[in-house]
DNA sequence: ACCTGAACACCGTTCAAGT
DNA sequence: ACCTGAACACCGTTCAAGT
């Protein structure tokens, strides 16, 4: 008797093993592209969290090591993808009117997180270096900045300004609501909004109702449902307004 | 012959079993706090990517699943260390100059996220509403709105604005650079940069010298261990000032 | 060059059992 | 009430082997 572990002299229970099981044989062949797809749609589907090389593997009908063929890492994939989601945002150079430039550039931003909605986050939180150095955009930033007047001293701390305020709005508006359980959650948050006491919150309970679901932090439907155009809206004109204010001072100091 | 399996027939040889090694019995009782303090700890050492919820246990010398007493799930978890990061950026209130509030609640913000590295893209990018609903941002931020002469229409869009601004930039900033071989990443990508083309790019070949690891896209240096201050100014200056022009338009119209 | 196949060292989570 | 202990169904990744 080999010891207590009962299982170990039956054949191994593990699942059917590892075998590739809905496409046996994919008509066309494996490629850095396919993975991207896949990886793409899986992401759109389930969200970064629940993303998994394994399962990629399985939808191409491969082994899931097949993968490493291609990308050295689960975190090189992710990075291929980020990059794949941030094709075409930098609009073509304009003449003249540097406003409407930077305004299409953070519609065109928000626009493609919006078609790859989980994606926003790893593109504004954590891929924002890792991707292929998208110098088209660096460059066109400085254009804009240099068409506006702006003086070479605050340049770089401008451009930096740019940059974030372009990712800061879509990544936090399409931010991932709780996965687990989401309807619960959303009922209890709901809940607990609408029982918010009046009179310690008077400001707040005077525009609950138009607040409720309809802004960060006391919302419960994600973004990619339901858009926060208004805000967006109110996010750029106030940032390009600022922009103008501040490029004004630094002109005249 | 069970099978082909050589190893079933001996020890299992999983590695010394489940038993937490480090405190076999730790002084003080566990407790939700203690858990949220060794993930804090955890988080902050090696990011939320590596965070595990066994890691912890073990640091706490309990089993794993002694945790789940405490909290439903690991993300449960995540959320409880993400609200008690959250503390304390609220300012209190100030008479007159809601520039100034504003001012200090993007400072105070930004500094709880440079308190807790990793936990920025926690914070801004996944679990702002999963938060426990704090209610004294939302009502702070709706006073300073109506305390700068915002009108009832755009109310809720301008919070929504200025929600997203406050985020935007520490989340940007405090994004974790790639964890698997950093060094080698660095050096690559500080190669890359050094290699611009002039004359393809030449508005940022220009700037080069001044922009190489001190703005988005083309840093490799993590923003925990090198800020980029002037551009957070110039950030919140931009914001102030352009909130300020949309505010009288928003009167005047 | 491109992929299979097995194995390693992990995960989060569930469930029953102890105290 | 609070935690142990075993087990389940996964992971990403390495390495050798096939073709």
């Amino acid at each position: 008797m080999p010891g207590t572990d009962a299982s170990a002299t039956q054949a191994p229970r593990r699942q059917a093993t590892d075998e590739p099981k809905p496409k046996p044989k994919s008509a066309t062949p494996l490629s850095a592209e396919r993975i991207v797809e896949a990886a793409l749609a899986q992401i759109a589907e389930r969200g970064v969290e629940r993303f998994s090389l394994r399962d990629v593997a399985r939808t191409l009908g491969v082994y899931p090591t097949a993968v490493y063929w291609y990308f050295r890492s689960r975190n090189e994939l992710l990075a291929a993808v980020c990059a794949a989601a941030q094709r075409d945002i930098v609009p073509p150079p304009r003449q003249g009117d540097w406003q409407a430039w930077l305004r299409e550039l953070f519609r065109r931003y928000r626009q493609a997180m919006r078609t790859h909605p989980h994606l926003a986050q790893l593109v504004g939180a954590q891929m924002l270096s890792n991707a292929s150095l998208d110098l088209t955009l660096v460059d066109g930033i400085l254009h804009m900045l240099q068409q506006a007047g702006c003086p070479d001293g605050p340049l770089v701390d401008l451009y930096n300004a740019v940059v974030a305020a372009l990712c800061g709005y879509p990544t936090i508006e399409l931010a991932p609501l709780p996965a687990e359980d989401p309807m619960g959650w959303a009922a209890d948050l709901q809940q607990r909004v609408h029982q918010i006491p009046a009179m310690q919150h008077p400001v707040l309970a005077r525009h609950l109702h138009r607040m409720a679901d309809r802004s960060f932090v006391l919302r419960w439907t994600p973004g990619t449902q339901q858009p926060l155009d208004g805000g967006f809206d109110a996010y750029v004109e106030i940032f390009i307004a600022g922009l103008e204010a501040r490029l004004a001072a630094a002109r005249a100091g």
